[in-house]
DNA sequence: ATCAGCTTGTGAAAGTGAGCACAAACACAA
DNA sequence: TTGTGTTTGTGCTCACTTTCACAAGCTGAT
């Protein structure tokens, strides 16, 4: 269980994709399935994924394996995807567009419960079963209790847009622009950047 | 200059960020600045700049700090950004249609010089100024020199675009979706996963 | 020319994470 | 009950990354 012991940022960063493994198994109807195994498809090493499954308890059974179901479960209420998750999307643009009907978030128990743009010509429109609101309108998501946004404007927006989402007490932020958000210490913020990763990527060749 | 020493991945993965800040400064004709006031905008220690960018050769000027031009174009040439880099764009659904018309990319100089979707209701169609083509003919990206792909596909197609795009020549990958692809060694992976991220994100709440 | 005030470049220390090796624990067969 | 084979949980070591502290070097004023 490796109590009292600091959880590393790695791990956490890992648990999602644990998650997502354990949910396939349990649809394909594995029962159980080892380190070893797991660390075959997700290409890790086995001892890994048993210390960052163990900072979190003691999920497998020596000489079997870890439970299928139970762990996946288990993991949800770690990562808080027990119950389902609102997010608000900011943005109606292409971007926003095909985050709105990105299958990825249905699937770890994501709901997008609001859209909201600035631009008149979006505003009314329908969007993956939901109606673009005004962006002045966003206060209204905190009687919706959304503490998530998806953050999907250009970089000279986002700043302004963060600070809406803060005010409004959204708690974390997806952030796809390039952009550093500047907010207070409780709300958490993470980044995405396409180009940055394409130019990694690039140096690599 | 630290010669003779491996470079960090993760100062590689800070380099774009650097460019991205040293191209901007550069066009609010800014013509030097310190790695104190650098470490302001991108939220990071100013040592870390100082090693990072001294891995590559000395940049800097004591007592003056960057030239941010000429700093900009050495970064450029270590990403392999001097020259427009040429990238196949597979998959023209909603986040293909996103990512083709993503102004970050140009900015950086990267070129989406051809798409492919394997849908017949797609294909012929234009898209950012180019038409899309049947993923049949992924081939012909040998010939147009293209070394890079930004894979935009559903998970399920997500391999088997692989695999075609490392038999056409393509050395770099841009994975948008959450699958593991198996590729030869000499090919490089950058997979981002939004679920995952958001994942991430929850758990810190 | 000299000096004060900055800023870079880098060796060394501190902090963080990954991988190995093995004891502990379980299943199943004899 | 005993033994064999398997798999987890974890202390320890190694590797990587960040941060600190300071010498070296530049600019501009006196």
């Amino acid at each position: 269980m490796l109590k009292f012991r600091k959880i590393p940022a790695e791990t956490i960063r890992r648990m999602p994709r644990y998650l997502r493994a354990f949910s396939l198994l349990g649809q394909e109807g594995q029962a159980y399935i080892s380190s070893q195994a797991l660390a075959g498809q997700l290409h890790l090493n086995p001892p890994q994924i048993r210390k960052d499954l163990s900072y979190f308890g003691d999920f497998g059974t020596r000489g079997v394996g870890y439970p299928v179901s139970d762990t996946a479960q288990r993991i949800r209420e770690i990562l808080k995807l027990d119950v389902t998750q609102k997010a608000a999307l900011i943005g109606a643009g292409r971007l926003g567009t095909a985050i709105a009907s990105y299958p990825g978030f249905a699937m770890f128990g994501f709901d997008i419960a609001a859209i909201f743009d600035k631009s008149p010509a979006k505003i009314g429109k329908k969007l993956a079963g939901l109606f673009v609101q005004d962006i002045g309108d966003i206060s209204s998501i905190a009687e919706k209790e959304i503490r998530l946004a998806i953050l999907a404007v250009p970089s000279e927006s986002a700043q302004a847009c963060a600070t809406l989402l803060v005010d409004s007490g959204v708690r974390g932020i997806l952030n796809l622009s390039p952009s550093w958000l500047k907010v207070p210490k409780r709300v958490k913020v993470v980044s995405i950047d396409l180009a940055m990763e394409l130019g990694t990527l690039l140096y690599y060749l």
